[in-house]
DNA sequence: CCAATATCGTTGCATTTGCAATGAAGTCAA
DNA sequence: TTGACTTCATTGCAAATGCAACGATATTGG
């Protein structure tokens, strides 16, 4: 007990694989894209689900629904979203990508999937069982 | 490839379980011993190592040597660490635990072990796994 | 020996973050 | 309908963060 080593326990070892990862696959698209991780989230689920509102990316995409609204702005500002009034209920917006918000999402997806690719590669079989395990902590809440 | 699901996305996979189960243990001390991440890792790691400098702890622990020092300062302040010049070479500072120190880690050491164990449970046959595949992912750097 | 260079811990600063508060809009029950 | 309550997005603010710069100390090459 008086010997615990921080690189074996787990919350430690997930956080510091997750920056790791994280830090490198934002240097991809950083220095080309100029975009920041929060951004890069709320980009691919704009693409993923059309037009939807801040609440529904917060509660899908882990991230604070005030991380949302000012990612959400910076991509309003720079052109790849747009937010309208959402028809019906008043509180809500909905953001949906522009052309070029789309024009964007296209250049990245790709690089994106051959990151995940090369990295499930090193992991080899030990790449299913890390995604089950990841997905397993998330859904026990 | 115009669908992309970021909950099926590694990179993000990682980053929102290890935020999740950060904050989970986080919440066990920090009510009850008011101590921050970055301060339960120098703790843990001065436990481990003895009396070692900001930059060891910052090049075993992934965290910025400005976090280390700052962490450590707050230790100092709360009286469970203690900074003293190091015999040789002044430009280090040793840092090494107080007696309220060890016996804070003392305190907590426990806990973290029950909640790695209640973790690990929780993920079954894929906990050696996912742990196999984070120490690959530190050491491929 | 000494001048250039490197390393160490701290600090300044701009940015990001989480949390709470706010105002606007919707819901519901009396 | 109205008044209390909920939900939504934004904003204010204090704290945390990453990075660069700094002063102090060590090391190294000539």
């Amino acid at each position: 007990m008086t010997d615990f080593d921080l690189n074996d326990f787990l919350p430690y070892q997930l956080a510091a694989a997750a920056a790791r990862v994280s830090r490198a696959f934002a240097e991809r698209y950083r220095a080309e894209f100029g975009i920041s991780i929060p951004e890069w989230r709320v980009l691919v689920h704009l693409n993923h689900a059309g037009a939807v509102s801040v609440r529904e990316i917060h509660a899908r995409v882990d991230m604070d629904k005030s991380k949302v609204s000012r990612a959400a702005q910076r991509l309003v500002d720079a052109g790849y979203v747009e937010k309208r009034g959402h028809a019906g209920d008043r509180r809500l917006v909905d953001l949906r990508l522009t052309a070029e918000g789309h024009a964007l999402v296209g250049r990245i997806l790709p690089i994106a999937a051959t990151f995940q690719a090369e990295l499930l590669a090193t992991l080899g079989e030990d790449g299913m069982p890390l995604k089950r395990a990841l997905t397993r902590i998330m859904e026990g809440k």
